[in-house]
DNA sequence: TATGAATGAGTTTTCATTCAT
DNA sequence: AATGAATGAAAACTCATTCAT
């Protein structure tokens, strides 16, 4: 049964060029060359080209999901929680830039709309369920809108993402992940953390 | 000679369907027949397909541009600055949704990248000269990174017009400019300003 | 009454672009901008594009057959002749090198095939009834094939035409049409005669 | 993999269709039929139409100067070679009659013009090289112009084919060679030999 | 008469999908 | 299971011809 084998093995090369030339501009040979397959036997595999991009999406979703639950496992405190949710997510697209592409490009088309919007709403539910622990354990006012907060959060791991994929900026994942999380605990109202070794991850920068 | 008449009404045509259905999956003839006309009249006003988006990205960043200006004369100080130059874009895209769409669509695909980082570039470079010129003034101290807020503003206004977009929101650009200047102030560690009717466009939330 | 004129015109506009591009490369509108038309003004005076061709070739054979009759005008003497036949005629062509080439392969054409068969005709016709009256005259013996050598004429004063049309040789028509001249006289086993100014022009050549 | 063949056939049928119709008034879509395949596979074979074209023309003079080398072998004497070589390639053009009428239209197109050249400079530079062997043996007095020679015997042979390939003349690929040979022998001052069989092929016809 | 905007049939080309081997 | 030749629907683009002005 090396059916599953070779599914990873198509995946992996639709990712690749799908990512690399767009959806549209990638035909199922290009797939099947890169899998060193004949264009037939990827059709043993997936009914269909938009099949594979669904599955491709799914699979990565996944193992994002179940590297994100890994590394948030055991770790205490919202500045630290939060520090790592980041860092998590911002760390796994930069090793999947080619798919990170392609959610960008073929999610918006209309038919991969509701599988875009799932993405979205799931990253959104990750950041908003830390900040809700946060604000359950009291360490976040009550009045602080976290919806959006965790919306913003989103909006800048994605940009982020975008301008190193777009080679726009020279920032490393870790750089933009500590300058998010500081941004993010600013409109918490809660004092950057001294960080794992002992010092700030950025100055105070107090005005006098 | 109504040649430019019926340029914009392609255009718009053309903006309705691409934002709708996506730049690859839109056919030509798509475009004719919501612009009402034969194929080939289409091909009297624009050489491909490709120069139809071209010129529908070109009119709007004209059109934005435009509009920028004319709301930015004579608004002094930062703080309104910076407030006025969020929401106009904001609005705007707010009002051009289908082809905000466009943008982000086939923004990405490999053959339009040069177009959407010059885009990307120009709306950076719009918010960090107003964070420039703030700072310039002595109401911004010193060590703040300006360039990477700049980018936040933008990663910030693009995420909240997206949902908007997606219909994953119900709030308003007007709202959401109000949040995303207030975060911007909050990192730039200004005081948010009272607002031109006398009241804060957001409650102090200030931690016990 | 200018209708005449504007079809004059007209075709030769269309000589001239069908000449330089092909009759299928060729638009209607390159012929009407030639003329400095519209393309509908085109339509008034022809039915089609075909029927700009055939007037076109109809137009200039007519031509053509004028002035081979006023050339051969009181020309006496089966040398002379011959020599005003195939000067005049690969003169002409010189001069309308463009429609030449038109014939040349819009001729071929399967749609073109019965009229550029009337043009072939007719050309052997002319050159067989000047061999054919020489010989009534007792010029040339009776075993000669004439038929054979009036074509072999047409088939060299066309060779020649085409590599001056297309630069592959720099040789005048008159030195070509003399050459001919020679060549069918040899045919013919007459001597070639010595020329109008009294020197023969091409040396005698005769084997020891 | 019947790569090979599968190309011979379409190439057959493109040179039978495009012979028939002329190059632009055949679609694609006639080749395929033709050749008995659907549209799209005619383009698993040949990159366009273009393409089709040159590789037939390419063939097919492939073919022709092989079968003319072959031919030539041995052959020794100028009479005996020249003959030969009038006849293999009057032959051989007889067999592809379609072909060569596919040269002669697509040939005059401005992008062929090129490929058409070389051709019409290969078959020159054939009869020459054939022609300065002979006067290099002596065979021929040294003031003949071979070049214009070598011209006319292009220009004969190609009107015989065409003529034929036109139907407006009965006479054999054969006849029509042992004619242009005796033609070229007599330009040459060369008595026309008596031929293989012992009679000369064509009566002396000498004046008297 | 003259115009040129509009039309849509026709052409080249691509590629997702099928299926005989 | 694997292959890759074959298919044909669909898309971009062209241009002869028409017709309202």
């Amino acid at each position: 049964m090396l059916a599953g084998l070779r599914r990873q093995e198509i995946l992996a090369a639709a990712i690749h060029v799908f990512g690399k030339k767009g959806y549209a501009a990638t035909c199922v040979e290009d797939v099947a060359r890169q899998a060193r397959l004949a264009k037939g036997t990827v059709y043993l595999y997936f009914d269909s080209k938009e099949e594979i991009y669904a599955a491709a999406v799914r699979a990565a979703v996944e193992r994002l999901h179940a590297l994100a639950a890994e590394r948030m496992q055991g770790v205490q405190g919202l500045r630290r929680r939060l520090s790592v949710a980041i860092s998590v997510r911002m760390e796994f697209w930069d090793q999947q830039l080619n798919l990170y592409r392609l959610l960008l490009t073929v999610g918006r088309e209309a038919q991969h709309k509701r599988q875009t919007h799932e993405l979205l709403r799931a990253g959104h539910a990750f950041y908003l369920s830390i900040l809700e622990a946060g604000r359950d354990a009291g360490e976040i006012a009550p009045g602080v809108d976290l919806e959006a907060i965790a919306w913003a959060i989103l909006d800048l791991v994605r940009g982020s993402n975008e301008r190193r994929m777009e080679r726009l900026t020279r920032r490393t994942p870790q750089q933009d992940a500590e300058t998010i999380t500081a941004f993010a605990l600013r409109q918490l109202k809660l004092h950057a953390d001294p960080g794992p070794d002992g010092h700030s991850p950025e100055p105070p920068q107090e005005q006098p």
